[in-house]
DNA sequence: TTGTGTGCCGACATTAGTTA
DNA sequence: TAACTAATGTCGGCACACAA
């Protein structure tokens, strides 16, 4: 593809030539999505075409009944083919079954090369317009797995949290059991001594209330 | 007078370079 | 790094020049 100025340097006429051409003969030319212009091979082939008509001295009135018949002459030969066609219910003779044949085969042809021809011409807008789709979908499948894993992130972080919580306090509850043995008699024995003085202090209480 | 081409204008977008 | 500026390219439109 081709932008205004670089047509112009391949075809070897001015910017403003070229929109003057479009203008005056009605050609499609594509827009970006910027409004500007772009120009294919088979853009810069006609304009190349028109140039040297121009040069033969044909008016641009002129150049453009010259394009248009030439798009129209590839269906001249479809309206040939099909006037046989019709006939056939008739009844015809064996060589002109063949012949009908034969150009019934033709037609085919011609009808197929048409179809491709269409076919091509649109797949390069197609693939454009499927590229441009494709991009659009992979950037938000891409958003979309990062807002994902973002979350997953902080899942997994509050999840750590908890358990060194859990282990913090754990460790808080088990943190007698480091201790000797004998220091655990000892602390048995003070619990104990506790205990029965708690126990003394109570029956004290019950009596004086007697 | 008509057809064709040219020059210029203002507006807008993009890009590259500069400056705070 | 953001903001600003200049250069560049493109647009549509209009007026004008020039040859037939």
């Amino acid at each position: 593809m081709y932008l205004i100025s670089e047509t112009a340097k391949l075809v070897g006429v001015e910017s403003h030539v070229l929109r003057y051409w479009e203008e005056e003969l009605k050609l499609p030319i594509r827009r970006n999505e910027l409004g500007h212009r772009y120009y294919t091979r088979e853009d810069v082939e006609q304009f190349r075409e028109i140039k040297k008509l121009k040069q033969q001295g044909l008016q641009l009135k002129a150049i453009r009944t010259v394009l248009t018949d030439s798009t129209l002459q590839v269906m001249v030969p479809i309206r040939e083919h099909i006037q046989p066609v019709r006939s056939t219910q008739a009844g015809l003779n064996e060589r002109d079954d063949r012949q009908l044949q034969d150009k019934s085969a033709r037609l085919q042809l011609l009808l197929h090369n048409l179809v491709a021809q269409a076919v091509r011409e649109n797949n390069q807008d197609l693939t454009r317009e499927i590229k441009e789709t494709i991009m659009k979908e992979m950037d938000y499948q891409f958003r979309i797995q990062e807002e994902e894993n973002e979350k997953r992130d902080r899942q997994r972080t509050e999840r750590e949290e908890e358990h060194y919580k859990k282990l913090d306090e754990l460790i808080k509850q088990y943190s007698g059991r480091g201790l000797t043995g004998k220091e655990r008699r000892e602390r048995k024995r003070q619990a104990v001594k506790e205990r029965k003085a708690q126990k003394s202090e109570e029956k004290r209480k019950k009596h004086s209330l007697f």
